[in-house]
DNA sequence: CTGATATTAGTACCAAGTGCTAATACTGGA
DNA sequence: TCCAGTATTAGCACTTGGTACTAATATCAG
């Protein structure tokens, strides 16, 4: 039985965003409606034609050919944070993550998860790792949740120190363990003229 | 007065790769000829249409916007390696890498380039990281170029293990040195039925 | 001046639409 | 049950940026 309009506008919504080349066409096969009701459901929910909207693709890809985005600012999402404390971060590893060969993730994602953890829970204009030591435990595969917990376990504030714990889980099970010595950046004398 | 054809041709080959989106009746303005000269001179030099040439571009930022996020299969450039032994490899800092407060470049990503390079150096189907330590001793900035040099200290075949020693310069001075616990895993015996 | 090459013109057609009008279907409430 | 209002479908003219093809002119070289 056919969805409602509301139901439809949705599917229709998430269809365009996953697949921008689709025409209106095929959208109208594949919800069993008219061309003509396609087009009324892009019309209110002001969705551009197919034309225009690989246009978008297009340009938006001509545009930044300069900047290929890198590793984004904090990997993985931070759920909870107490600053100066603990913070936990989760990252679903996906097939981008792992090794072709044997879907077992690199490890610089899971340092990387670490890492942005233990800047991310410093109280701090910015936070510098200066030394670390880490343990890879168990190999963790592409559709997996590591759930990343820091502690901060000392402070050093005569020496700007402080050190984080970093145990990362994936099902109850550790697979890795890093300790962070940070360099902390409060002090905002030496700050730029900007 | 009018170029040759052959001009003309040489022109509009790079005016179309410099703006994919322009229509003929443009181009034909642009050359002062007409719009079916600009056909025949695309038909010769097959460009397809527009909307083809468009349609390319689109495909090709839809299909990186996927893959883009994942830090690539090695980070980094890798010059020169002697399996088993040694490798270098160049990694350029870019905007992207650093933080935006300061510019100095985030600690995971000269991991990244650390890890992978000893991944690489390792003569074997595959190798995991097991342990390592990091010392970050100076501060990189964007524009920087930091040459890692990775070389095996140490073997321990029945363990199936070996020690990566890797260390990271920009104009000579140190930023980083790591080393490399790797697991190597060399025998097919216990392969997936892949 | 002739023949080949180059250019222009014009027609029919296509895809994937927009914009508009009109008919039909469905659905909830008095 | 009927009626109003919403939803859906249909149909037609028109738009862009082309393709495919034919035919008429220009232009130039030997």
């Amino acid at each position: 039985m056919k969805k409602t309009k509301k139901e439809r506008q949705l599917a229709l919504t998430a269809s365009i965003k996953e697949n921008p080349f689709v025409t209106d066409e095929e959208l109208s096969a594949n919800f069993n409606v008219s061309v003509q009701t396609i087009r009324l459901d892009r019309m209110e929910l002001s969705i551009p034609e197919l034309r225009e909207r690989i246009k978008h693709v297009a340009v938006k890809t001509f545009d930044d050919e300069v900047k290929s985005l890198p590793i984004d600012e904090v990997i993985g999402e931070i759920i909870d944070i107490e600053l100066d404390e603990k913070a936990i971060s989760l990252f679903d590893v996906k097939p981008e993550h792992v090794f072709q060969r044997n879907q077992i993730a690199r490890g610089h994602h899971l340092f990387a998860q670490a890492n942005s953890l233990a800047v991310a829970v410093m109280n701090d204009e910015l936070a510098l790792t200066v030394k670390s030591e880490l343990q890879f435990l168990r190999a963790v595969k592409a559709g997996q949740r590591v759930v990343a917990k820091a502690q901060v376990i000392d402070r050093n504030p005569e020496k700007n120190r402080a050190y984080v714990k970093v145990v990362s889980t994936v099902d109850q099970a550790t697979v890795f363990i890093g300790t962070f010595e940070m360099y902390r950046m409060t002090e905002q004398s030496e700050g730029d003229g900007n």
